[in-house]
DNA sequence: AGCCCATATTGCAACGTTGCAATCACCGTG
DNA sequence: CACGGTGATTGCAACGTTGCAATATGGGCT
C-alpha cells in the first residue's frame, strides 16, 4: 500500500498538514521539523497522490499536443521540442494522435472522455481554427501550422506563403523554366497547401513563369510524392523543377527519379519542406524550407502558458509568426559535400 | 465554471448518484430517468472531472512508454502501435524521453514527482532491467527490447541473436567475404547492441568467415553510420559488405558510399536494421531486419493489462519472443522495383 | 389482499490532498 | 512584566467522484 501524508505524519510526529507543507514547500517550516518529515518520506518511500492533487488544486499539469501522426519525421521532431518547451514550465505532455481522422481531432479536443489536460497545443489537419475554437470549449488552445486572420485562437506558424514563394523563385534559376508542384490537396478546402500552392505560383509568376502542372496528394508522405513524381515523369514535356510541399514528399519523388535514372539536379531539380533529418543524409541531400521548430515550440507553449495561468479570455487570437530559411542543397545544384 | 454531477442531478432531478449511474454505466437505470438525465448532461455541458474519478478509483487510465527518443523513425513507429494497442483497451499513453539520459531514465521510473500513470512500457537504454524492477518499485512494468534471462519482469522482444545471424549469413553470399559491422556499443555493458554483435559474428562463423571490422558508435543515428562507413571505406582492404545495427546507421553509411561513389551493393553490399519507413524508398532501397512492430506494441500492452488489472505480483517475469523477417531489397542484391 | 422479489433509486462516507484561518510558542521591546 | 509580533504548526473543510448498503417502487404470485 502508498504512504500516504497521514502516514508520514504518523512517523514524523506531526500533522498531516505540516507534512503538506514540507512537501510542496507552501510554508516556512522549522530545519528541525523538516529534516523529520524527510526523513520519515524517505523511510516511507512516500510519493504524492497527483489524482489527488489535482482534485484540489483543479490544475492537472498536463498539456495536450494534438497532432496529425508521431510517427512522421517532422510531427516527430516537434513534438519532442514541445516536450522540451513543456517541461521547462513544469509541464508534461500528453501527445494525441488524429491520424488525419476529422472524427477523432473533434472527440479529442470536445473532450468527452473528460478533460485530463490543462490546454492543448493543436495542429490541425482536417478541422478548421472556427470550428477548434468552438469546440474546446473554453479551453486554453494554440494552433500551429495554419495563420487564419481572425478567431478567438493563438496562433503559431511560419509564413506559408512567403516561404513557398522563395522556394518557387529559388527553383526558377537560369535555364529552369518547366516547374511543378506537388502536394496540393484541395479536399481540405483550406491549411497549409493552400498557403503553399499560392506562394508558389507568386513566386512563379515573379520569375515570369506559369506552373506546368500542380499534383494533388491524399497525403505528405513518400509513397504520395513517389506516384506523383512518376505522373510527372510521364508527361510529354517533363518538368525541369519540382517544388514538394513536403520532405517527405521529395524523397519519395527523389527514389522514383532514381528508378527511372533521371539525374537530379541535372535533369530535375528538386525541393521539399520541412527540413527532416532524412533529405540532410539523402542522395542528393534535398534543397528545404526549414522552419525554426524549436521556436515554433517555445512560442506555443509560452502562449499556451500565458492562457492557462493569466486567463486571459478576453485577450483575441494572437498570430506569431516564426522565421524559416531555404537551405539550398545537393538537389537543386548546390555542390557535394561530405555530411 | 463546469458542470459536476450535483448540476446535473438538479437539472434533472434526480440524485447525484443516478446520474453517476447514467454517466459511467455502472447499474440499470429506467429509461425514462435515463433519458432525462442525458438531457441534463447536454444541456449543461457535463464533463467528468477525472481527477476525481482516478482519486476514488484509484487508476487514472494512463500508462506511460517511457523511449529514448520519440523523434526518431523507430520509436515513432513503435510509439504509434503501442497507442493503438492501448486504445483498444481503453487507455491513454502517456509518451515520455528520456533523450538516452541514465539519471532521466531513473527519474520517470521512480516517480518521484508522484505517479502519474497505473504502469509501463520502458525501452531502456542504459539502465539493466534488474535496476529498472527495483527503481519501480512495484509498478508494473514491461521492458522492451532486451531479453534478459531472470528477473522479476515481463520482456518482449524480438531474438535478436538469431537476427543478427541471420543477417550475416545474409550478407556472406558467394562473392562476398570482407564483412563488417557497424553499431556496437560496449559504453552500454549490455543490451541490443551486444546480442547483435554476437549474432552477427555467429552467423559469419557458419559461413566460415570472421568479421573484417566492428565499428564502434555514440548511437545509432544517421551521422554515426556516416562516420562509421568513412573508417571503413578508408581500410586497406576495403570491406564488400556491411550490417548495420540499425537503419538510420545504414541511411547514413548509403549517403557516405554515394558520395564516394561506391557502388551500392555492386561495390559494397549494405543493409540495416528495424525496417522504418524511409529505408523502403531510399536508393537503392535498404535489405534490413522487421521486427513485428505491431505485435511488440500488442504483447506488451497485453502483458502491462495483466499485471495492472490482474495483480499478478507473483508470477515471475515473462520473455515473450515475437517473430522477425529478413527483408531482402536492393541495398544487398535485390533487383529494382518501382516502389 | 398480502407477500415476495426484482428493479430502480438513494444517502453516506471516503479517496488524499491543500486553502484558509486559527492557534500556539517564543522572542524582543517598551 | 505585559504586550505585540513573528514564525511555526495545526484543524477543518472541500475538491467531484464512486463503493457500499439501504431504501423505495411496482408487479406477479399465492
Amino acid at each position: 500500500m502508498a504512504a500516504r501524508l497521514k502516514d508520514v505524519a504518523a512517523l514524523a510526529g506531526v500533522s498531516v498538514r505540516t507534512v503538506s507543507n514540507v512537501v510542496s514547500n507552501t510554508a516556512t517550516v522549522a530545519p528541525a521539523t523538516r529534516a523529520r518529515v524527510v526523513a520519515a518520506v524517505e523511510e516511507l518511500g512516500y510519493r504524492p497522490n497527483l489524482a489527488a492533487r489535482n482534485l484540489r488544486q483543479g490544475r492537472t499539469g498536463l498539456i495536450g499536443v494534438v497532432v496529425p501522426e508521431i510517427h512522421s519525421p517532422y510531427f516527430g521532431a516537434l513534438a519532442g521540442h514541445l516536450i522540451d518547451a513543456a517541461q521547462e514550465r513544469g509541464w508534461t505532455v500528453l501527445l494525441e494522435r488524429t491520424g488525419g481522422r476529422a472524427e477523432l481531432e473533434r472527440r479529442l479536443l470536445d473532450g468527452s472522455e473528460g478533460r485530463r489536460v490543462d490546454g492543448m497545443i493543436v495542429s490541425p489537419w482536417s478541422t478548421s481554427p472556427a470550428e477548434l475554437a468552438s469546440l474546446a470549449g473554453g479551453l486554453p488552445l494554440v494552433v500551429l501550422g495554419e495563420l487564419e486572420p481572425h478567431g478567438p485562437l493563438d496562433h503559431v506558424a511560419l509564413d506559408n506563403v512567403a516561404a513557398a514563394r522563395s522556394a518557387a523563385r529559388h527553383l526558377a534559376a537560369p535555364g529552369r523554366r518547366r516547374i511543378a508542384a506537388v502536394g496540393l490537396q484541395s479536399a481540405l478546402g483550406h491549411g497549409t497547401a493552400e498557403l503553399r500552392a499560392e506562394g508558389f505560383r507568386q513566386g512563379l509568376a515573379e520569375a515570369g513563369l506559369a506552373p506546368v502542372a500542380e499534383v494533388e496528394v491524399a497525403d505528405l508522405h513518400r509513397a504520395e510524392g513517389a506516384r506523383a513524381m512518376r505522373e510527372l515523369l510521364a508527361l510529354p514535356g517533363r518538368p525541369d523543377a519540382v517544388f514538394c510541399f513536403s520532405d517527405e514528399l521529395a524523397l519519395g519523388a527523389l527514389r522514383v527519379a532514381a528508378e527511372q535514372r533521371v539525374r537530379v539536379p541535372q535533369d530535375v531539380a528538386l525541393m521539399g519542406f520541412d527540413d527532416i533529418e532524412d533529405g540532410r543524409f539523402s542522395a542528393p541531400s534535398l534543397t528545404t524550407v526549414a522552419p525554426d521548430r524549436e521556436q515554433i515550440a517555445e512560442r506555443a507553449v509560452q502562449c499556451l502558458a500565458e492562457r492557462v495561468l493569466g486567463r486571459l479570455d478576453t485577450l483575441p487570437g494572437r498570430r506569431i509568426v516564426v522565421p524559416h530559411r531555404l537551405l539550398a542543397r545537393e538537389s537543386t545544384g548546390a555542390e557535394v559535400t561530405p555530411v
